[in-house]
DNA sequence: GCAGTAAAACACCTATCGGTTATATAACCA
DNA sequence: TGGTTATATAACCGATAGGTGTTTTACTGC
């Protein structure tokens, strides 16, 4: 598993809001499917899909607690997301003041001889 | 359109290793579709669909010069992903020192009087 | 052993994804 | 005009995602 392919089911795993909302969650502590499923318009077999499908990108383990079997959320993952991200900080940032004044002016131009207002 | 329903796209756009690939590309600087699609061994309408949902997304936005639609990056959807990363920072560094101990124990249990080793 | 409960597994359906090929459009060049 | 180049669009396809309802499985407590 390289750092690349485990970004894919990280990525794909953070796209839904209702697994980030599962994250969200359990990063108040640990809790079961049920308690888990409860906040959300949907059955029990889709909360436990989606806890798979966290569960294969590494953002939440499972234990064994009575008949429940409590998540819990592992973040690792999430720092990869983070380290991925970093490399575009400069980006976003106000630095590269020259080349924003340059793409800022590609933008105005193609804005004043361009598209005639999408809808 | 929320942040959160924002997120959804961009998680999306950025769980396909190719539409990764361009986004490094773009950071050095604006290219066309056949540039792009070079070192992939893809298909040019292949690349065109990656580049439509990288733009859904915001992440490129395009120009036009001469036959050439040239695509540079938008990193402003990267800086809500990191923003939303951050708030899960603390669960991957070395605090909840407490809370990890009170897991590893839980797991320790549940190793010791729990599945009788799958497969 | 039996009843009750939490969760998983199964079978199924539909929509979306990621690719293909073929064709259309748009801008430039002769 | 007609040809070339860059890109988009359309139609199609197989695989997978994300739901559903129903059925098992696994554990607990009597």
């Amino acid at each position: 598993m390289t750092t690349d392919s485990r970004l894919n089911d990280t990525f794909a795993a953070l796209a839904d809001p209702t697994r980030r909302a599962i994250l969200a969650r359990l990063a108040g502590g640990e809790a079961g499917v049920m308690e888990l499923a409860r906040p959300f318009a949907m059955s029990q077999p889709a909360i436990s899909k989606h806890l798979k499908v966290l569960e294969r990108a590494g953002l939440v383990s499972r234990g064994r607690r009575a008949q429940s079997r409590p998540c819990r959320l592992q973040a690792a993952p999430l720092r990869e997301v983070a380290e991925w991200t970093e490399r575009y900080r400069r980006y976003w940032q106000g630095r590269f003041r020259r080349l924003d004044r340059y793409l800022g002016q590609l933008q105005r131009q193609e804005k004043r001889h361009g598209r005639k207002s999408a809808k």
